[in-house]
DNA sequence: TGCACGATTCTCT
DNA sequence: GAGAATCGTGCAA
C-alpha cells in the first residue's frame, strides 16, 4: 500500500520519525529494489542553517524542496555521491525535507550488489549511508522531483516501529551550521545493524 | 569567469 | 583520526 500524500503534509519532525520502518521501493529497468527505512534526518528549511534552503535560498538545485510534499529531492555532493530526501511539512511551498540516511535491504539484493562495484559482499555495505543507499537503489538526479506517491519510485506501508525502539540524536556532518548542528533532528531504529552510525559522532 | 567547499565514503595509519 | 577522490553549486569579482 503506497503512502498517501497526506502522510507527508504534516509536521516534518513527525514525518521523519514515522518514516522509520516504512518501505522505499524503486521499480527500475534493472528490476525491483526495496529497503526498510531505518535512519532519517529532518531539515527545517529557511531557519535551519544546515539546510540547503537556509535563508529561503531557491535555485535550480533546491527547487524540488519548494514543490509539493511527498516528492523526491535528490542532490549531488562531494563530486561523487547522491543523497535522497523526501519533501514534507504542513506549510505548502515551505522548503522542508527529510534526508534518508540508511535502509535495511528487503528485495533486489543482487541488483544492489551489482550497482555497488566495490561492495565486499556484505549487505551492510549496500545501504548503510546516504551515498551508498542511492547507489544501491539506483537513484540519481534523474529521480529528482519524482512523486513518491506513485510508481516507479514510492514509499510503502511497512513495519510499525515502537517509540521505545527509536533513538534521537543530533545530525551528522553539519558542523558548519553553528547552533543548528546541535538540534536533535536525527532519528534511527535502535540496535539496527544498517544504521550508518549507531551512536553520535 | 574563477574558486572554495560540501547533508560522503574509503583507505591507510 | 586524517586525507584523498572529484565536480556541481553559490557567491565574489
Amino acid at each position: 500500500m503506497i503512502l498517501k500524500r497526506k502522510f507527508y503534509e504534516r509536521e516534518t519532525l513527525t514525518v521523519a520519525r514515522e518514516l522509520l520502518g516504512k518501505l522505499l521501493v524503486h521499480e527500475s529497468d534493472e528490476g525491483l529494489t526495496a529497503g526498510k527505512i531505518v535512519e532519517t534526518e529532518a531539515y527545517m528549511g529557511p531557519e535551519d542553517k544546515a539546510s540547503h534552503a537556509y535563508g529561503s535560498l531557491r535555485t535550480k538545485r533546491t527547487e524540488a524542496q519548494y514543490g509539493p510534499k511527498g516528492h523526491a529531492y535528490i542532490y549531488f555532493v562531494y563530486g561523487m555521491y547522491y543523497c535522497f530526501n523526501v519533501t514534507s511539512g504542513r506549510t505548502p511551498g515551505k522548503p522542508e525535507a527529510i534526508l534518508v540516511r540508511a535502509l535495511e535491504p528487503v528485495s533486489g539484493l543482487e541488483i544492489m550488489k551489482k550497482r555497488i562495484a566495490n561492495s565486499k559482499g556484505s549487505a551492510i555495505n549496500l545501504t548503510s549511508g546516504p551515498g551508498k543507499l542511492c547507489m544501491a537503489m539506483g537513484m540519481s538526479t534523474k529521480q529528482n522531483g519524482a512523486d513518491l506517491c506513485a510508481r516507479p519510485l514510492h514509499v510503502d506501508e511497512g513495519d510499525k516501529i515502537r517509540k521505545a525502539e527509536i533513538a534521537q540524536t543530533t545530525r551528522i556532518n553539519v558542523d558548519y551550521a553553528d547552533e543548528w548542528k546541535n538540534t536533535p533532528w536525527r532519528f534511527f531504529v535502535k540496535n539496527n545493524a544498517y544504521v550508518s552510525r549507531p551512536t553520535r559522532k
